[in-house]
DNA sequence: GTGAAAGCGCTAACAC
DNA sequence: GTGTTAGCGCTTTCAC
């Protein structure tokens, strides 16, 4: 590993000369800058990131902290955060708690170690809210992104999406194409963090004088899997069910294989709705119907506001950024029933 | 941010003694430690990672490089590899080169720049070995993983998968089924990484005395767009196909939306089997059959290579491991063809 | 323009 | 047992 000194006296100047030349800063003559350069380049110079950042007191890095890379939301998400990070010169450390408690306080702990300059946690059931507040405390700027409820900040800087709208959104859609008979699949605790999206989906019901009994709800979590188990369950009790909404695209994937199970034409015999729009769902046959949120535009805001947090040390109640409302996208997967109630 | 000075200070010792304490190093009296460690908590210390890296001449974070964290497999394969990683007590620096080999470079110099301890690339199309070997002239350890042809190793340390294996075992599953007339979805250019594997699916086929007119090849990129466009192109130019193999399961998948589109039953009118197991493979419906590739042992593997390449400087020819071969898993997307040739 | 010197936060010898 | 001393590789005043 080839340092700046060795650079230096290839060059036959100083170190803070060669510092100099590669950072552009200070006034260097000319011939010294080529010299300097040659040296560079006939050592094959690599700068230490690590000294630099120790000495400017900060690493070129932003972390990420994802509850399961396996779930295809967050790479798709982490890639948008990398791209934003990237633009602003800084490395993405991502990191996966794999929805391990103990995992995330450790990177946590090491983040805040100054592995990273700050930290964009997802909002998932497993945050706890409390220990980043305490990580900011220390002083390490934290924002949390993916927040469900616009008009609840947390007391930590965030970027919230409007996922109860997307709840409405989606009953509207169907309630418009004359279900009556609906099922639902919450991919969460009841009280975890899809309630708001189901709360939105359920009062637009409500409105629309469309009850939800007991019988027409599940939960899960937000796989495949345990979306195709809850609508065998949901189908299984409620054999006259015309729609199944899923709080989220994985399980409504998996609503989508368990019609094709029972021999059910989608969207004849049954219609589909997801939220989130990730791209499994434009790749599915039927592709699904979906409420898109906007993901880039959270990566991007997230970025953005850490940068800030980053830069000037925070005064006053933590910022919140809400991103664009979700929209909804129709594909394949929702149409009219046979049978309007 | 508080520094070990202040630890120091408050608990009224040096700096030096609370460095032992919190390392565990060198002999320290119990009270002292008591009031370390009291000095410790009460001021929330973290210890800053990046000057401990520094002093040490290491950060305790490996890299590792893919093209497209937008491809499933990629993130199952990082999972693999950062649980090693951790167990190994190093972070993973999870860098995506978005198949830029600018990006890339990028990348490998920040990571050779001392942000990483070692590398671990993933091999692709995209992958410049010349690059990868000079980065490691430079004295930056690196790893090559999924390389693969066992039987030719790269001037690199590597751990490769006898992928040409994985070809010949999807080739003898459908011939044994009685497949006769079958098309091959590869997902790389022909000269591209997956030639090999495509290579024992038709040398096997040639053995059994089963030809395969460039009619009923077609490739693409690793996605289920393109496999799906490969499927419906292969079965329009050649109707009597029974079945259909593609070189990775993603495009596999593509295969079976293509069937469903054109109304063939998986598997009566049309056998689908594809190369890896990715998760998405058990969850399609039907299942996809496939010829699974030990992903967690070739990231093991990997971390443990790094690991040794990192500790002793390289001496004689690059390393190579190769994993446990693959294993064709037999699900719902394979079966006898309706009348076999 | 260029060099000398100090110091980022920490660890590792070695002395006391 | 504990403190002292040096230095990791770099940036940054501030003299010259």
């Amino acid at each position: 590993m080839t340092t700046l000194v060795e650079v230096a006296r290839h060059a036959g100047v100083t170190a803070a000369t060669v510092s100099n030349v590669l950072r552009g800063r200070g006034k260097v003559g000319e011939q010294t800058r080529q010299r300097v350069l040659a040296a560079v380049q006939a050592l094959g110079y690599q700068p230490n990131l690590m000294a630099r950042a120790l000495v400017e007191g900060k690493p070129a890095t932003l972390a990420l902290i994802v509850s399961s890379i396996a779930n295809p939301f967050y790479p798709e998400f982490a890639l948008a955060v990398e791209q934003a990070a990237r633009q602003a010169g800084y490395f993405l450390l991502v990191c996966n708690t794999n929805d391990d408690p103990v995992q995330e306080r450790a990177y946590l702990d090491a983040v805040g170690g100054a592995l990273a300059q700050g930290v964009i946690v997802m909002h998932g059931d497993f945050v706890v809210p409390q220990a980043l507040a305490a990580l900011r405390q220390r002083g390490v700027p934290v924002v949390l992104c993916m927040w469900e409820q616009p008009d609840q900040p947390p007391a930590l800087p965030c970027v919230a999406v409007d996922f109860r709208q997307a709840g409405v959104l989606a009953a509207e859609h169907l309630l418009a194409l004359g279900h009556r008979r609906i099922g639902v699949v919450m991919a969460s605790e009841p009280s975890g963090n899809h309630r708001w999206r189901c709360a939105g989906f359920v009062d637009t019901l409500a409105r629309a004088g469309v009850a939800l009994p007991p019988a027409q709800l599940r939960h899960g979590h937000d796989s495949i899997d345990d979306g195709r188990n809850a609508a065998h369950s949901l189908l299984a009790a409620t054999p006259g069910l015309t729609a199944l909404f899923a709080t989220n695209d994985l399980p409504a994937i998996g609503a989508l294989q368990a019609a094709a199970e029972l021999g059910l034409e989608v969207p004849r015999d049954l219609s589909v709705i997801g939220i989130t729009d990730i791209q499994l769902s434009r790749q599915m046959r039927p592709a699904l119907s979906t409420v898109a949120v906007p993901t880039a535009e959270a990566a991007r805001l997230a970025v953005e506001m850490l940068l800030a947090e980053i830069s000037a040390r925070p005064d006053g109640a933590p910022p919140m950024a809400v991103t664009a409302p979700p929209r909804l996208v129709v594909r394949a997967s929702t149409g009219r029933p046979v049978s309007p109630a």
